[in-house]
DNA sequence: ATCCAAGAACTTGTATTCAAGTATGGTGTG
DNA sequence: CACACCATACTTGAATACAAGTTCTTGGAT
């Protein structure tokens, strides 16, 4: 498709950040990425000018750009962010639903009990879920505002996901918060969602603890100027 | 203070856009602008990148760049995200309240009082409220995340309040939902900001069949490719 | 007067160059 | 050996140059 350079750097650098293959606290230099990708500095910037308004990377003038750590505040921000629209959301829930999102849901389901030992797999159909979720209500342009604002929380996830795997809790979650949801039962699938949701942001303590360089507020000094990060 | 070029043109060219001195639909040249403004096309660029993803102006590659028409569902999605959001944050007050925060809200609302009559200068302190109040609950970073994909429902609530002058309720009910707040009724601060915040909302059908060609869906074709704006 | 065609004058996307400042590494000196 | 200092190689921000495509305009023919 006609994508434009700067959307395929953008979806890429992005990927790798929210995927931890660019570590927090790691520099990326802008040249070095436009050696790499083959094209000028002027779409790497324009990239790396949206993953700054993201927080996702910091920019420092004339030092050097550098993927930002983990926040716990933006963390929980995040949190605070996502459960409040998703569950409002789920409140607009009315019957009858679009055949077509409900049909994309149930593939969902089915395909995350599948592949549930891949974690960076489960991780982009769980999204997708929440997306769907969203967009039963008429709500996936606020989901995507609410995507692009927890970047943070991504990380988080991501870490603790790896370290406890807790992929089939989440399945079964997903499966019942849909089930309550077709069934009409909303009070329910509100109760079920808001437990969900919180699973994660209870773990974040636990794994910051474990590996606090990766979180801001850490009292090693800023990482090496040029990590080995690999592209593609 | 050190702000960057780029900042400064953001940050003018979005005011010209909420408050419609930038009609919607009207081109904007980056080339103009950049004479206009006696900086290269470099932080024009980036600038409109950002206005790009908050979905304030459309770029056409090779054709135009034009201030993006108002688009009634991107209205009222911002409606129901600023709307759980807010809610969401006011549900989560618990006194002792920051006292800093406290203040700034009190002084706000004398101001608001003060100067009822300029639209411009009322809104700006509108939004200020608002943002005091989630800062109150310590989600002004959410609040920054909304007040970003608001834009068309601010260019809609500026075309409301310049034909209906509703300045003085909304003061009234500012100081309502404060003192609701302040005196530990989260559930009547609740149902008050709710209805507050759906009276903009009602207005906007009514504006859109006075002024179809600020709307998307316009049978009106594309606008005149250099539209007469002034800047400052 | 009307219509068609060709070229001029725009448009944005990308590449390149220039500017200004920072961190580093090596060297000389005490 | 320790420390100060300077050249150098990097960094991002902004300006300029080039590429490719669209639209308007103008001149000429019918």
């Amino acid at each position: 498709m006609g994508q434009t350079e700067r959307h395929k750097v953008y979806r890429g650098i992005r990927a790798q950040i929210i995927g931890l293959d660019l570590p927090p606290g790691g520099a990326i230099s802008e040249n070095e990425l436009a050696r790499t990708l083959g094209v000028s500095r002027t779409p790497i910037r324009e990239a790396v000018l949206l993953l700054t308004e993201e927080g996702l990377v910091e920019v420092f003038p004339k030092v050097g750009t550098f993927v930002s750590r983990v926040d716990p505040s933006r963390v929980a921000e995040a949190q605070f962010l996502r459960e409040a629209v998703e569950l409002a959301s789920l409140r607009t829930l009315e019957p009858p639903y679009d055949e077509k999102a409900l049909q994309m849901l149930r593939q969902n389901l089915e395909e995350q009990a599948r592949i549930s030992e891949d974690v960076r797999a489960f991780f982009a159909l769980d999204e997708e879920f929440h997306r769907g979720l969203m967009a039963l209500a008429g709500h996936d342009s606020s989901w995507s505002t609410v995507a692009g604002a927890k970047g943070h929380l991504d990380r988080a996830r991501m870490l603790g996901i790896q370290e406890v795997p807790r992929v089939d809790t989440f399945v079964d979650d997903h499966r019942a918060i849909f089930r309550a949801a077709v069934d009409g039962d909303l009070a329910e699938a509100e109760r079920l969602l808001a437990s969900h949701l919180r699973v994660v942001f209870d773990d974040v303590e636990e794994i910051r603890s474990r590996s606090p360089e990766l979180f801001v507020g850490d009292a090693s000094a800023r990482p090496v100027r040029r990590p080995t990060y690999v592209w593609e």
